[in-house]
DNA sequence: CATTTTACTTAACGTTGCTTAACACCATCT
DNA sequence: AGATGGTGTTAAGCAACGTTAAGTAAAATG
């Protein structure tokens, strides 16, 4: 047979069901059949006109791959990426590992870029992103304010979850703590030690996780009858430079706070730190609590009280999020509020050994 | 104008936009084929006449040059990849985050992939790094001993640049300090104490890092008379998890050591924590020191004596060399030895404020 | 007029992208 | 069971293509 080839109705003439065979694709297409094998199978050596043409036609015709191992889905490049603020805070770095982690057993690749909370930056990562043809995004660094990004992937029809952080107006998979109730109890925990005199440091107030702790933190209080306001409410660097910048504001202050709530860990270290560089006592003189539940604020080293997020819980769920999307594209929108839980520490004023520490 | 151009429509060509060849160009502008590639590759020797009729002339014929006899063109992909065993250790983020920051600047994106030290994940790694075509590699979890994942990179002609970490027998591009006088000068920092009873616990000894400091740590001990040996000399995970369990060994024994000298600042932060667990005081009962020089380590908050590694030089140079080898592959090698620091804190036993601390 | 420079062609690569053909696999039919 | 044919996979082959060194002729230069 072969000669035959050219002409031949490519698609129409389709009466009955009939089985389609690879080599059916091949000749509507144009080429042989070894070339829609190579791109069925993923493989290289198909220049993207041709793998396109043949996927299309493959479409088409309804041809299914019917074989055994093949890979998923050709289409797919098995790329993904992820953005993120920085790649130094440890909280970001632990979802980092674990998408990854997930990723490499799931014969993924991923594209790890970092925003520093940059506009511009995030906008052009998320375009060249889609210029990879990765097959989906998760995005920790979203900026409420900034949706240029978000709609560069929607254009794109690439799928993408939100983690921790979410960018106002643009619905999308959703993957965080719920930063109201835990900000409320960790508020509530500093309440109960009877201080009055609080302040707040958190991140950047254009990162609905900060602004949901800041809100919840200054609620409770208010709820208690302790005002945080003006110079005692602080947004700063989501880092430990941040957080000596702001502990440096409050205790220069004239009425230098009792306790000091941080919406981050990171935040919180650079604040002790500073307060320690002033010869203050931590609890004795000031408390200071965080919001991450990192390993190394909880050990005895430092012994924070913070907010524990299950790291590890938080990057599985996006991931698996983004496969369902990218295996079967949605237009319904998924939260996953993960459980968190309050870590007691000594940095608090709490007696060391006060509830068991864990692991 | 023009030469009326030979003949053959450009585009209304039938159905398909017919493709375009660089001589079809050629013969519609009545010049070789190679005239047009050094006008399409902006090279001189072209007359500014011929350079004008030739790029108007493959504009009207829409001539995309598809990459076909094109020659080893270096910078086929801008990705590069980055092989880490786990992206959890800080020392390990620092390189991380620079690498990613230079590559982004270069138009560079970035492949994360972590190892967890397993032969067969490094092997893994760099097989689909290279069948992704990334334009080169930077390895900071090479093994001393296994070397299929170099092998692998020699072969495809994928260049690669050691960071910190080499593997035996494959030679290449290199970044990393001086371990071997780094670890002499910390472990004579310690003998300058007074201490004579000294433990060692490094990372793994399939790391040449580990195994170049270890070395170094037990030959300028036993030069002043301290012996290193047996259960004293520990090997463990890079992690604070490694550090605690090798901790618990060493004051488990019936002789515990005065001072712990570690090849990593996380092990260290892992012996202080058991070590605090114990109700040991640090340094009074215990000096520990460690080796990468973090900043949240040589906060007051915890004050580690350690040895400080330029991560940002460190990661830039290696980019940078990276970025060399992919425009001129070569067949020499360099080695950069950046310049380190001891630094002083208070963990080895020397009073707060014995040497400036910086930033 | 001798020599260098400029502007282009010729020809030899090394690729890419596809085809041909050999092969392994499975179901069905003797 | 063994033979048969249809099917998808894979190695080997090969033509087309863009690149570049080497070559050459004309123009510019001294």
């Amino acid at each position: 047979m072969v000669g035959a080839t050219a002409a031949v109705t490519p698609v129409q003439n389709s009466q009955r069901p009939a089985k389609i065979s690879a080599a059916a694709v091949a000749r509507a297409a144009g080429v042989s059949p070894a070339t829609v094998s190579y791109v069925m199978n993923g493989r290289q050596g198909v220049s993207a006109d041709t793998r396109r043409q043949i996927l299309k036609i493959a479409n088409e015709l309804g041809y299914r791959p019917s074989g055994h191992g093949r890979l998923p889905d050709p289409l797919l490049t098995r790329v993904v990426g992820f953005i993120l603020p920085n790649i130094t805070n440890p909280m970001h770095t632990g979802w980092a590992q674990h998408i990854i982690t997930a990723s490499a057993a799931e014969g993924f690749d991923v594209f790890v870029a970092t925003t520093f909370d940059d506009p511009e930056s995030l906008a052009q990562i998320a375009s060249t992103l889609a210029a990879r043809n990765v097959d989906g995004v998760i995005i920790a660094g979203a900026l409420r304010e900034d949706s240029r990004a978000l709609r560069t992937l929607r254009q794109r029809r690439i799928p993408y979850v939100y983690l921790s952080r979410r960018a106002d107006h643009v619905p999308g998979d959703f993957v965080g703590i719920d930063d109201d109730t835990a900000a409320s109890q960790l508020m509530q925990h500093i309440l109960d030690h009877g201080y009055t005199e609080i302040a707040t440091v958190i991140g950047p107030r254009f990162s609905t996780a900060s602004m949901a702790r800041e809100i919840a933190f200054v609620r409770t209080a208010a709820a208690a009858g302790a005002d945080i306001s003006g110079p005692r409410k602080i947004s700063t660097r989501l880092s430990a430079d941040g957080g000596l910048v702001a502990a440096q504001q409050l205790l220069d202050s004239s009425a230098p706070p009792r306790a000091i709530v941080c919406g981050s860990d990171e935040i919180a270290m650079g604040v002790m730190e500073h307060a320690l560089a002033r010869g203050l006592r931590i609890p004795e003189d000031v408390a200071v609590v965080g919001s991450d539940g990192l390993t190394h604020s909880r050990s005895r080293l430092i012994g924070m009280t913070t907010i524990v997020q299950p790291v590890k819980q938080m990057a599985d769920r996006a991931f698996e999020l983004l496969l369902d999307q990218i295996a079967s594209p949605r237009t319904t929108y998924t939260q996953t509020i993960c459980a968190h839980r309050l870590h007691i520490g000594t940095s608090c004023g709490c007696p060391a050994g006060a509830a068991p520490a864990s692991p």
